[in-house]
DNA sequence: TCCACAGTTCAATTACTCATGAATCATTGA
DNA sequence: TCAATGATTCATGAGTAATTGAACTGTGGA
């Protein structure tokens, strides 16, 4: 992944509203959530959730799909993966102190690899 | 880690020189670099970089050690941990797709665990 | 003591980001 | 076709971030 895009990302994970947006959309799974209900939910004004939901968009973190009246937002894991990824293995050099930060989802409790 | 202390980490890292900042860091290791080579190195002004080295050690993400009349600049490598650690666990919870940006350090060619 | 060097702080300017509310577009049902 | 609904776009203003150059602090050597 370029550098400007994880910069585009970094700067859109990097506001409080986008990034509470994307722990609720993680949540809500691949099917997502109307934008709507997501206005509702978090009580924000349409225009300014459109807003933050065009900048996770634009950075790839996000994908918005139209039925009927609606859009539905759901997270793009494999972009926000990508952007983990940069800082993991590009940026940080697989740094085992930085790594470590993976190590719980390889603990036997949680039953994945 | 609470959330306002990832927030203040993302947007440390959201910015093209600090962001490049960092990536120097890491490949210096742990005793670090001078201010002043790094200003040299990058070809910015001392003012200038004096002002977003500030913001990454505000954040938590390097940590400054002065001898005699030098600043020796050098990554918190636990810190940048803590913030991949806060995307990959507590935001993403540890979903798969999110999470195979760490795969790459488990293959058997690295050497890693 | 004095000067040079390394680094930080400050003030001013510029540029950008965000919130708000009105206007607009698109779709559906009456 | 018209009104209602869901969502985006636009203009404005407020607040924040970044760059610049000058001034300042602290340390070491002549």
């Amino acid at each position: 992944m370029e550098q400007s895009r994880v910069l585009a990302a970094l700067s859109a994970l990097a506001n409080e509203t986008r990034l509470e947006l994307v722990r609720r959309l993680i949540s809500q799974g691949p099917e997502g959530m109307a934008a709507g209900d997501i206005a509702r939910d978090l009580d924000i004004s349409a225009s300014r959730l459109s807003f933050h939901l065009a900048q996770l968009e634009q950075a790839g973190l996000i994908t918005g799909r139209k039925a009927s009246r609606n859009v539905f937002y759901a997270v793009d894991a494999a972009g926000i993966g990508q952007v983990i990824g940069y800082l993991l293995n590009d940026c940080c050099r697989s740094h085992p102190e930085v790594c470590a930060c993976c190590t719980p989802r390889l603990s036997p409790e949680n039953g994945r690899i």
